[in-house]
DNA sequence: GGTCAATACTTTATCGATAAAATTAATTTT
DNA sequence: AAAATTAATTTTATCGATAAAGTATTGACC
């Protein structure tokens, strides 16, 4: 289960930085799919022994960002479009069920968190307009996301629903490193952010739903070599 | 993401080794849950270096069979009815899910792999009669399940039903250790398996998620200490 | 008697070294 | 020259040792 921005009090390990850096290498795609990790050339890139690396690449594995290939090493997973669309189907059906239960159950402290969060990316948005998403964008994009489904009680939803939001994230960033993309995806956060304080379930997942289609849609129809 | 029973080539390792052994250890029960696992017991126990060893607990981890606290090791994940309720809701969304979609695209060998999977289980059962099920029917039970949905063409759908089998299944053995469990367990199998052949997906998938609810209700309703 | 801190003891996380396996290159055979 | 061997090189998986962190113990002090 991804570990990256777990709010436990366990103390930093080398394990743990390789693991979220790895992860960022991957998920940006500067750690290009099918790449070959060789666990030399890691350790002196991530400075730790070969032990916290390969512990590292194995967490990672279980999140199907990197196969392992028994006496073979590890390599970073591949992509394809029949992939994108299996992790997209699932995570429509995550994510909606993630934000009704959120709905159902959230307080006012998490209306104030999704307000919050949505805040900070929309602000970005603002400043950005028409450049590049960073890693800060990222950043707020992935904790406007959490925030939203951060009220939903189920523990084991919550993880699925963050592996295969990793994974749409990769192919996402894979896909639209230069594609501008001419939707308006600001506003779409911010129906959705609307639909969800106003408690409308049916309104926010369809929204969700569809925003989440729709990014993967674009993926798919980006000029993009694969399979 | 569980590499138990994966079909690949990949040579086996001392990793995978710890990894499987570890793995039927916490599912049967016989490392309870909360304990303590110290690499230095688990060395000499089962035969490798701390290196394996911490792989394993790594891969577990992911599992949520384990979990890590960073600085002071490994347990065994902690089992509560909170938690069981969770697994089994998500569990029986996934199971029938898969089943569906098993049913929609499965192949006359698929049919035979049903058949035949059933077909040794119930053997099984019928010698066993009224005795403690063991690591044998386990297996046979495992490979039942298995085979209704392993013509369910999602990937990340069968990733996280597996993982959540075995949740249950680790639920299931603790609790039912020596409560012999009143259902007729045999006949439920006999009535998806039939309902499954007859391409009947409404009905096998009522049947199966009412299969995996009871036995979590059983489960819940054993005596049991916990939370 | 209970609290606190200094000390002794475990355990974890990590490194460096190495045997086994896989890959690549070189050489021979058909 | 293509295929098959064999030799050389790289890479993986693994061990044994160790520093750093955590836990338990002891004993002084209020």
């Amino acid at each position: 289960m991804p570990t990256a921005d777990k709010p436990t009090r366990s103390k930093t390990t080398l394990t743990d930085i390789a693991y979220t850096r790895l992860r960022e290498d991957i998920l940006s795609g500067r750690l290009e799919p099918g790449l070959k990790l060789r666990v030399e050339h890691l350790k002196t890139h991530y400075g730790a022994g070969a032990s916290p690396i390969r512990e590292a690449l194995s967490r990672l594995t279980g999140d199907g960002l990197t196969i392992a290939e028994g006496r073979r090493g590890f390599r970073v997973a591949e992509v394809s479009n029949a992939e994108l669309m299996d992790i997209t189907e699932l995570r429509v059906l995550m994510e909606t069920r993630a934000l009704r239960m959120a709905i159902e159950a959230g307080d006012d402290e998490w209306e104030a968190l999704v307000l919050a969060s949505f805040h900070r990316l929309s602000k970005l948005d603002e400043r950005l307009a028409m450049e590049q998403p960073g890693e800060e964008w990222e950043e707020r994009h992935r904790d406007f996301h959490n925030s939203l489904v951060s009220a939903c009680q189920s523990r084991w939803l919550k993880n699925f629903r963050d592996i295969l939001f990793d994974q749409s994230e990769r192919y996402r960033r894979l896909a639209l490193a230069n594609g501008p993309g001419k939707r308006d995806v600001a506003g779409e956060h911010k129906q959705i952010m609307e639909a969800t304080l106003d408690r409308d379930s049916d309104r926010a997942c369809d929204l969700l739903a569809a925003h989440v289609q729709e990014t993967a849609d674009a993926v798919a129809n980006s000029d993009w070599v694969c399979d």
